[in-house]
DNA sequence: TGAGGTTACGCCTATCGTAATAATG
DNA sequence: CATTATTACGATAGGCGTAACCTCA
């Protein structure tokens, strides 16, 4: 598991649309899909189901959504934290 | 930043010595000096001080570490809660 | 039939380990 | 002179984008 996984995988999960996450991401959409075919695997868990040619988070999805943004978060602390010591 | 990083660089400060993290971490001595270098250069903050052939946590090095250590446990927690999700 | 997700594939960069170097206790 | 960190360097794996594909509204 990596930053990067929980980053796009957020973006996807809170737009239910891999395309619309991977452009915010600066990203091709087969990257995208590739990141989460990958945190999938690793844990054996499906994240999104594939209706057609939309995709909708699983209830497993759900709770890794806030899990990761948890994780996001204190992340995004640490980066400013550091940032704040370069003056000191 | 990488959680990876923050392991390699937890490990390192926890001994006060690269050896024998890197031996804890299976990982090369090079490798884990490498990636404290990355780290250093990636915000412009010294980690260690290199004094002779030992080294020492800077005061910038403990507040990170700190922080670290808070994003690596709730990391942890993602992936447990993760496998917990495999049954279900 | 076109919009969107997946798969195949080649490339490229980041990271690894080995080995040489420097420093010091 | 043995120990430890850094640097150099070639090799490898993981992640990216392009493009072809499959499916469905």
């Amino acid at each position: 598991m990596t930053l990067e996984q929980l980053r796009v995988f957020v973006a996807i999960a809170e737009r239910e649309h891999m395309t619309r996450a991977a452009a915010a991401l600066h990203l091709a959409q087969s990257a995208a899909s590739a990141t989460v075919a990958s945190l999938e695997a690793e844990y054996g868990v499906k994240l999104f189901d594939r209706v057609g040619r939309t995709i909708r988070l699983t209830p497993q999805g759900a709770v890794l959504l806030d899990e990761a943004r948890a994780v996001l978060l204190q992340a995004d602390q640490v980066r400013r934290r550091m940032e704040s010591l370069v003056a000191s």
